[in-house]
DNA sequence: TAGGATCCACTGGTGGATCCGT
DNA sequence: ACGGATCCACCAGTGGATCCTA
């Protein structure tokens, strides 16, 4: 599929995949998603990248590089809720001390994200839900840095193995490795190195969640309020 | 085949393959080695890493972890000439100013080689010739070590791009790299860092052969000359 | 339920060297 | 003749996420 030219026209691709099942998706552009069990995970976004003419492929852009998007599906149940926590990137850990929100590849992944929700139904069967094109409102990029800086700073302060998943309100950072066995370099307390797991942060359930609902949704805000100030 | 479990036993098992035809040990080993064209460089080293049992595989070993040596293949010509020089090992651009012969990883890989001559004949069938354990003399190490120290202050001092295969009497710099399109950091004359392909240390080929002859040969003696003082 | 562990496809980099134009 | 360019196999690392116990 030919790469979109502009935001409109991605939404536009995306939004028409609704209701479409992923098995119908996968058979026509000639993949096989194996629909069961764990070795099916990442096929989902794989899909969906090769459906909307995603390029990126590689490290260090986005997945449509012209338009500045990433591209993240994620699987809800009936009522919309996500099951899954979001991935977002990698940490690194060695230059946590010196990192800045502001300048970080978090921020940037995160800076326009195509949502793409998958339906997983009882059965197990999964079809598209509506796309939805979002940016950070100016109040939420505060709760985001605020996590960032928080988790970036107990990293660079020689705390990473002290970090668990808890940390963070919206932004969480969560071990990211293929095998167990896989170690990195970290800042440790006596400021030299330690070897640990590689990190990567992610995004709670519970704000991707609130994105679905209402993408402008201040942090805060509870369920059941009116949208309007 | 198992690994050899001391020097002598590999040695042996080296000497034993003399005259053995290539094709008839990749054969012997279920391995095909293509026998012409550009598409079988490196078959000939990896064979012989199977027959001789050698298990170092990745980087930071030697191809012989517990004897701490390194295997290396080297054709020649029916005078034992070398057709080619020796990959030593891939240059860290970036910390050439560090660098120092008596702790670098290039002096490790030479600390102990068993070099495995390949004859090529006119027809171009080749069969392995007369191995050859090999460590530098004290008098050898001091040429190579001011080769290193010569190449390495180059390249730290921001000159990689001005260095040739010229530089070196014994070790040279060349380019390493599958694609010629790929790039890594090395220090620029201005102190920062510039994109450069990666270079890769080798042997002459004109020290190779002086090896082959005569292990013990001092830096200088010339041909024709004798051996005794 | 969600934090910690893990799975698959893909690819860029590395180690094994030899090719080939000037 | 040899300095610069290139080829293949292999594997660790990355990006795509979801699995799975306590």
């Amino acid at each position: 599929m030919r790469t979109p030219s502009d935001e409109a026209e991605l939404v536009a691709r995306a939004r028409a995949l609704a209701g479409r099942s992923l098995e119908g998706l996968a058979r026509e552009h000639g993949v096989t998603l194996g629909s069961v069990g764990r070795s099916t995970k990442g096929k989902t976004g794989t899909l969906l990248e090769r459906v909307l003419g995603a390029t990126g492929g590689s490290s260090a852009t986005w997945d449509f590089p012209s338009l500045g998007v990433e591209l993240k599906t994620v699987p809800v149940d009936l009522r919309g809720v996500p099951r899954e926590s979001t991935f977002v990137c990698t940490i690194s850990l060695r230059d946590a001390d010196r990192a800045e929100w502001a300048t970080s590849w978090a921020r940037a992944k995160l800076r326009r994200v195509l949502w793409v929700p998958v339906l997983v139904l009882p059965d197990g069967s999964r079809r598209v839900a509506g796309a939805l094109l979002w940016s950070p409102t100016a109040a939420q990029d505060v709760v985001l840095a605020q996590d960032f800086e928080d988790i970036m700073g107990r990293i660079g302060a020689g705390e990473v193995e002290g970090l668990s998943g808890h940390a963070g309100r919206w932004l969480q950072v969560r071990p990211k490795a293929a095998h167990g066995r896989v170690r990195t370099a970290a800042p440790a307390r006596d400021g030299g190195l330690l070897a640990t797991v590689p990190r990567g942060f992610y995004l709670r359930a519970l704000f991707t969640g609130a994105l679905l609902r209402d993408p402008v949704a201040l942090p805060g805000r509870r369920e059941g309020e009116s949208s309007a100030g």
